[in-house]
DNA sequence: TTCATAACGTTATGTTATATCATTATCGAA
DNA sequence: TTCGATAATGATATAACATAACGTTATGAA
């Protein structure tokens, strides 16, 4: 059986059809934000989409070059802020070691939409994988209660081969 | 009985007798890097010295201002090959949540010194403790095989508020 | 001494991110 | 419907972080 826990093949996705991968992330989004009274734009929405480009991180100053290409002029706020309310949203996580931002595959199990993300960054291949974990999380949860930290945030990124790219 | 693996307490720090940190840091540094026949050049034992000046991550900016504060003109290649050189040999560690560095407490533990670090981070008093915690590592291990990923980097870090900040 | 290499100096530039203020859009209340 | 508050975006400038490239100096082994 499958818990929610679980990740199958995280990284065993190369293939899929990723249009509709894109389409389920967009309408997630629309459902997420309705639901909450936010204001999905087209900008903030396009910016999303440029995020779910692929299932690697993409930099800030890519997305900005990709909206200059179809809007002209763009400065580097407007992309900026887009995903700074996409990360507000649980929408977007931000990947602290390569400074690179990528779309969030579960957005919404939470009360709030926003969780722990914790990622499995393939150094070849570029793929970036979301892991939710028990144990892992069970262990950090040990680790500060026994040190009396109350933890705000989480930034726990492995970076290394995926199963594919080891050969 | 303390194990290695152990953090007594460690942001109860305040107080303690700084000066004997940074020498104990400095002495071990020598040791080490005489050991492996590497090069602990005035240049690089200063700014390890500046990165210990507390227990708070230090950005290489402010490094970089400070030495140039006691020799004048110095550009940040000079700052960023001495960090990277201090890294390399696992005396110190960057932050990448922070994009700042900090000290080492336990370099050359392991074989070559180098070793995955994990972080709590005050985000009241700026204290960064490295911890290590066998669960952690263990939770963290079993992710890895379960999943066939061949780690080579972790990035590990926890911001919050310390048990002294929560007040 | 000579050579090879490592360390450092210097200049320039690349990359990531934010502060600030003006303008426009949205939406509820009068 | 118009007004006014607020949110979103546009636009300009600059801050903050990091590295490429190349020349010079120091170091240590042959």
């Amino acid at each position: 059986m499958m818990t929610s826990g679980d990740v199958e093949s995280p990284f065993a996705m190369p293939g899929h059809d990723h249009a509709s991968c894109i389409m389920t992330a967009l309408d997630g989004a629309e459902a997420i934000c309705a639901r909450r009274g936010e204001r999905l734009t087209p900008l903030r929405r396009r910016v999303l989409e440029l995020v779910w480009r692929g299932h690697s991180p993409v930099g800030a100053y890519d997305i900005l070059a990709l909206l200059q290409s179809e809007r002209g002029r763009v400065a580097p706020p407007t992309v900026y802020r887009a995903l700074e309310f996409l990360c507000r949203q649980g929408l977007v996580h931000r990947l602290d070691s390569l400074q690179a931002f990528i779309g969030c595959g579960q957005p919404g199990n939470d009360g709030d939409g926003r969780h722990a993300a914790h990622f499995l960054i393939c150094q070849d291949c570029g793929t970036a994988v979301e892991v939710r974990d028990g144990q892992l999380d069970g262990a950090i949860s040990r680790l500060a209660g026994r040190t009396g930290f109350a933890i705000a945030d989480e930034t726990i990124e492995l970076s290394g081969l995926c199963a594919a790219c080891q050969s």
